[in-house]
DNA sequence: ATGAAAGCGCTAACAG
DNA sequence: CTGTTAGCGCTTTCAT
């Protein structure tokens, strides 16, 4: 591996001419410039990005946890999050956390190694105070909401989101609501909680708990969900399901247990994923892609201006009315 | 930050010593090791990376070049790398090209500046010439079938899944059978066209190019091929979707314009995602997340050991029975 | 068992 | 405009 001493010797000059000319220096003889190019050319050269890193403190990657990578909710956010650092010329590193504590504070840890300039999150399980540490170490970005003066976050509304899907089903008739979450403990499932509670009691309808199902987080997940109910004695007449790829999965499951949509069963699909359009699928948008967007670009500024204090981004959504309400 | 010197004076010994022990060296003494070690908690020191990477030539990162990540394809793949590097202890650096030749090569260059150890490619651009004259710098593994010696390959008998595919339709008595692919030009779906001529011709049968439909990817694709069907004089019976995504939106699609499945069309999807399994569609699974694991572990095998040549590995696939046929 | 010193490949004062 | 020099933070001979 040849290196930039070698291309100074060839070329006859300093290293420091040779790293002028690679940086885009001014004050470089036209015929100097000239002759490295040349000789870096001909060697193919092209310096070795741990050495600069080392010397500037700065790797242009970015962190990216999330519990796995199986799931269109990150793909999405995965999607914003590479489009913005593209723009920006900087890297993506993957961080698979499968919701292990032990493997998140490795990931964190990066931050502290030097291996990348930040990090965003979409699935914290480490208590807030600890996580919160690692950003003495650099930037962190979370996509949920927090109070955490140390941390910048790009969040949804949840319970205003929820709130409003809720509504839109009782201005539609509809008075036997239950949902799907996923992990029944994360803060977004105890937000959705208190406005369903709150909407209902306002609206006078009782809460009953089975019609609250947790764990809902892929396709099977809903078929399984659309089995129970279709052999409950009282159903919910109409489902909130955070998560489009698992109301699919109660969509067909309702199909194959003889549930008709949205006669039988009404639905809310959370995140407009492709397979909502699909599924003529009435979805809540919480615009992922955007978040993954912002999460970089509040990244990206803390980390050019390390004096910037956190920064707290709430992302707009939309209900996308389709047919399966 | 605090470095390795620091801690050394802190301590009292030279940083030789706190090297020793930060790599369990062996013949440091008892006293030492532990007075380090407490230094080191005290100040929660660790390691610069950067630093490590430099000397030591290695990165423990592998770049994983892909043309989307928006696509349940690549996410399977990604899952299988993931799963395999974090075992060994490695990080995956996410690449997406956009099946730009430029953005392709910037990439593979990160092999040249040591960015990364390695490289694994889902979607080479570049002609195999200059793609593969990148392998001189670090190992690289293609996900698809390639004869060039220097490229280490994971892949499916595209030809030969096909053939088995339509082999499979003809068995069950369909004869205007016709199908869908992504990318034209891709070697995989020469193959395929091979294998469907062959396989046609060999049963008798004639080849409608109006039954093969390229450039379908995505869930919409799939439900614009299955208007298109809808409306032709002479349609094909039966459908082989290189993509459960796609597959389901022509499943999709055919509901929503009439064309009962499997009576009027039957389909054979790819890929054996989650989705195909909530449709109930026939597939033929590739394995790709196996293909990720294999596709890492032929990296790193020879990231170990730069003298072994490049291997290829055939990953074999499944066809699942289900009931779109 | 321990430490001094020489780099890994590069950048950035500083001096000319 | 150009080169000398001193590091960035760490590992690794080579002495002792």
């Amino acid at each position: 591996m040849v290196n930039i001493k070698q291309i100074a010797k060839q070329a006859g000059v300093s290293v420091t001419t040779v790293s002028r000319v690679l940086n885009h220096h001014p004050y470089v003889s036209e015929d100097k410039r000239l002759r490295v190019q040349q000789v870096i050319e001909q060697n193919s050269y092209t310096p070795n990005s741990q050495a600069i890193s080392l010397i500037r403190g700065k790797t242009r990657t970015v962190g990216l946890i999330l519990p796995f990578s199986h799931h269109p909710y990150y793909h999405a956010i995965i999607a914003g999050v590479m489009e913005e650092a593209y723009q920006y010329g900087y890297h993506v590193l993957l961080c698979q956390t499968s919701y292990n504590p032990d493997q998140e504070r490795e990931y964190l840890h990066m931050l502290s190694t030097r291996q990348v300039d930040g990090v965003i999150s979409c699935s914290r399980v480490l208590p807030w105070a600890e996580f919160q540490s690692y950003s003495e170490s650099g930037p962190i970005v979370v996509c949920e909401y927090t109070e955490q003066s140390n941390l910048s976050a790009v969040y949804t509304d949840h319970y205003d989101a929820f709130c409003s899907g809720i509504q839109y089903l009782l201005d539609r008739g509809y008075t036997r609501i239950g949902y799907c979450v996923g992990r029944k403990t994360s803060a977004s499932s105890q937000a959705r909680f208190r406005a369903y509670q709150n909407t209902l009691h306002a609206a006078g309808l009782e809460v009953y708990s089975e019609w609250i199902f947790p764990d809902c987080i892929h396709m099977s997940d809903g078929e399984q969900i659309a089995k129970q109910i279709a052999k409950m004695d009282k159903p919910p007449s109409a489902l909130i399901v955070t998560g489009d790829e698992a109301a699919a999965g109660v969509m067909l499951g309702a199909r194959q247990y003889g549930l008709r949509i949205p006669d039988q069963l009404a639905i809310i699909g959370y995140d407009n994923q492709p397979i909502s359009a699909g599924l003529q699928l009435t979805t809540i948008d919480q615009n992922l892609q955007e978040i993954g967007r912002q999460a970089f670009s509040l990244f990206y500024e803390r980390s050019l201006d390390p004096t910037l204090t956190s920064a707290k981004r709430l992302i707009p959504y939309t209900l996308i009315e389709r047919s399966s309400v």
